[in-house]
DNA sequence: ACCTTGCTAAACATCC
DNA sequence: AGGATGTTTAGCAAGG
């Protein structure tokens, strides 16, 4: 368990899950339901909505006062796409299936935003009940800590390794609260690498320079992984790279070690690589990528390390095939179904 | 009240 | 010498 070789990250008081259960990677309230209304509204339907081990077939379960407060107190939740389906109607639809909430807060991006299979228009949205989050400045500071943000560079590099300058710059060019900041966040992140057991020092290539590579520890990554699912909102992206317009479809280039591992038919990518490619693809996208995915695949989100659900290879697989193909990247060799 | 976590500041050493 | 990098310590706030 991580708990005996790695300090805990905030809110983490007992271990990870191992390597092939289900990793811990809790969503807000708020976007449970979009997950499910949307999948709901667009012809598909769930075969179960799970939330701190109990069965959602009923949106009024999670309808309640504390709405507002969501994006701080994230919920547990197992969703999968299915065929057996309970869930309400499309037209209970209020501000909840619109996509508008995202839109608002600056995390969904249009052209970043995938291709519907079958949209559903949005209905008129009603005055919600509770009042809105406040809106995510991009130029405000961040809701994320040091760690996540290390990560998110680190993960976002082709070689999964990068020198402290390249962190400071990726963080400034997707946070730039950063770029005016006061100098100390700097400070923050070198005490951050060194502290965090999460982060290693490797040696440094040749011409970098001074200062060393570093990269995320393997046997800490579904522990960051979880602690990133755990932040509030997803992140920005304020410079984003020019896409495939013609495409429209996520950037293979964002996320390189997924793809590239999930494309990897010699060393099958474990669990929670899978897990990792579909956390972040919804977190970054919204509830509409899983249009993307065939109705059997499963999106499996859940924080309970108790949770002994059994699911087939065949379905991950399957999934990991959807995700892969959704990032544009398809496997030499198609893992026979 | 206590503990854990994260942030910030600062001092210091090392390297280029 | 000066700046960047890396390590360590300390204090504080927030939340459980």
């Amino acid at each position: 368990m991580f708990v005996d070789c790695m300090a805990p990250m905030r809110g983490e008081r007992g271990g990870s899950p191992a390597r092939g259960a289900r990793a811990s990677l809790p969503l807000p309230r708020r976007l449970i339901r979009q997950i499910a209304r949307h999948v709901a509204s667009s012809g598909r339907s769930l075969r179960r909505l799970e939330v701190s081990g109990r069965i959602i077939d009923n949106f009024d379960d999670i309808e309640d006062a504390s709405d507002e407060s969501d994006m701080e107190t994230s919920q547990p939740a197992v969703a999968c796409g299915g065929n057996a389906g309970n869930l309400p109607p499309a037209e209970h639809d209020d501000d909840l299936t619109s996509l508008s909430w995202l839109q608002d807060r600056n995390l969904l991006r249009e052209p970043r935003t995938p291709p519907p299979i079958c949209r559903v228009p949005s209905p008129p949205r009603t005055p919600c009940k509770a009042p809105p989050p406040p809106p995510v400045n991009a130029h405000a500071k961040p809701p994320y800590s040091f760690s996540c943000l290390i990560f998110m560079a680190i993960e976002a590099a082709p070689a999964r390794a990068l020198p402290v300058k390249e962190i400071y710059a990726w963080i400034i060019r997707h946070f730039p609260y950063f770029k005016h900041a006061p100098q100390g966040w700097k400070n923050s992140v070198r005490h951050n690498l060194s502290l965090n057991k999460c982060f290693h020092k490797v040696a440094a290539a040749p011409g970098l320079g001074k200062g060393s590579l570093w990269t995320v520890d393997p046997q800490h990554r579904s522990t960051l992984l979880q602690a990133f699912g755990r932040q509030p909102v997803p992140p920005v992206e304020i410079e984003a790279e020019p896409t495939d317009t013609s495409r429209n479809a996520p950037d293979p280039q964002l996320f390189p070690y997924l793809a590239r591992r999930l494309a990897d038919t010699r060393t099958p990518p474990g669990a929670d690589e899978y897990l990792a490619a579909a956390t972040v693809l919804a977190m970054k996208y919204g509830p509409a990528v899983l249009d993307q995915l065939p109705p059997e695949a499963h999106l499996v989100i859940s924080r309970c390390a108790r949770d002994e659900h059994s699911y087939s290879g065949g379905e991950e697989r399957r999934t990991a095939e959807a995700l892969l193909n959704l990032a544009g990247v398809t496997p030499a060799h198609p893992q026979p179904s």
